[in-house]
DNA sequence: TAAATTACCTAGGCCTCCTAGGCAAATGTA
DNA sequence: TACATTTGCCTAGGAGGCCTAGGTAATTTA
């Protein structure tokens, strides 16, 4: 019989395909299976266990979030450079929405060590670099970046801003703006 | 034979007890079925399915933790009422994270309409009223201080924080004394 | 071309969800 | 108190997901 040409990297790729058409937490090994018309049993050649075949579809959405958000703050500064950093974000949750709640996967430390959450951080200090913050006040600063947007697409996500007539969409660039100007007048210790 | 005693009610706070020990999201109707000594169908003549027993752990502990903020603001006001209301919700995650987890379900339109993500937007207002704040400053300065503590909450409890010096302990009263004086100083539109 | 490797298979065990239908305990009624 | 009704939990069983062991056929390497 042909062969369906399986390996860890295509299955990675077909596993956060499939989290954006159906979901994260319904990526299965059968529904991969099924997609490439194979027994389940055959996935396990390429992949060590459904959590391992979880972990590869967020170290590969981390991976792509961090191109993407490297790549909007490019030649840009200040707020400009905010605004296009927490676009960045957001934009890839509404394309990718499967993708981004594999990116907020639980790691364990060693994982998340050898993820690019690391450039993430890095990306979020660069944004900080237009502003004038001194440590321990940039640390503090990139977390409540890292929190706020992240806070912003999960809640955007659960349906949590349609009870009133005021859109997320208008909301969104006015707590950017509000952030910029946070970050303007960070309060002193 | 003896009967176990068994009501939706009881199931509900069984599974909430549940979540906190082992996490939101292992609290399966087989192993409330093994905490109570009965066998899985029997959990079905109190509870429609999995996910509707998921549910109501979510209602349940979106209760609690509207009953917590509004405490916590009782004769409170302005950044006093602000911290309060952030540790409520940091505090109940920490002393109940399956709960806290199972809080953040996604509801469908009419569930949510019925539970106390309402009580959780008003409480959100009355802590702003010690800023000064027109619409739509006002909602969309709920829904940063909602996507922010949420934000800061689930990425603290992910281990998001752990790789650098500066503890979570430390960043927060200063991402609340920052949240605080970004109410003070809202940007024009 | 033969040997070694790799890709996928079958078979089967265990777990979770859920339905159907049954009996026995608790409760209501005469 | 006796019977009827309701209700609580049961057994049986199907479907689907996870995963292992062991096999065979396709491909690559020597």
């Amino acid at each position: 019989m042909a062969r369906a040409g399986l390996n860890t990297e295509r299955l990675t790729r077909a596993g956060a395909e499939l989290a954006d058409e159906v979901g994260f937490d319904r990526v299965t090994v059968s529904a991969l299976a099924r997609r490439f018309g194979v027994k389940d049993a055959s996935l396990y050649s390429h992949v060590r266990s459904s959590q391992d075949l979880k972990t590869r579809i967020a170290l590969l959405s981390l991976e792509e979030l961090a191109d993407r958000a490297a790549a909007a703050l490019a030649g840009r500064a200040g707020k400009d450079a905010l605004a296009a950093f927490a676009d960045a974000y957001r934009d890839y949750a509404r394309e990718h929405p499967g993708r981004y709640a594999a990116a907020r996967l639980e790691l364990d430390p060693q994982t998340a060590r050898d993820s690019a959450a690391g450039r993430h951080s890095q990306l979020a200090r660069a944004v900080l670099r237009g502003y004038d913050l001194a440590e321990p006040d940039e640390t503090d600063a990139v977390r409540l970046l890292g929190s706020t947007f992240h806070g912003y697409i999960a809640l955007e996500r659960a349906g949590g801003f349609q009870h009133t007539p005021r859109t997320s969409e208008q909301s969104w660039p006015r707590i950017v703006d509000a952030l910029d100007a946070l970050l303007r007048n960070w309060p002193a210790g």
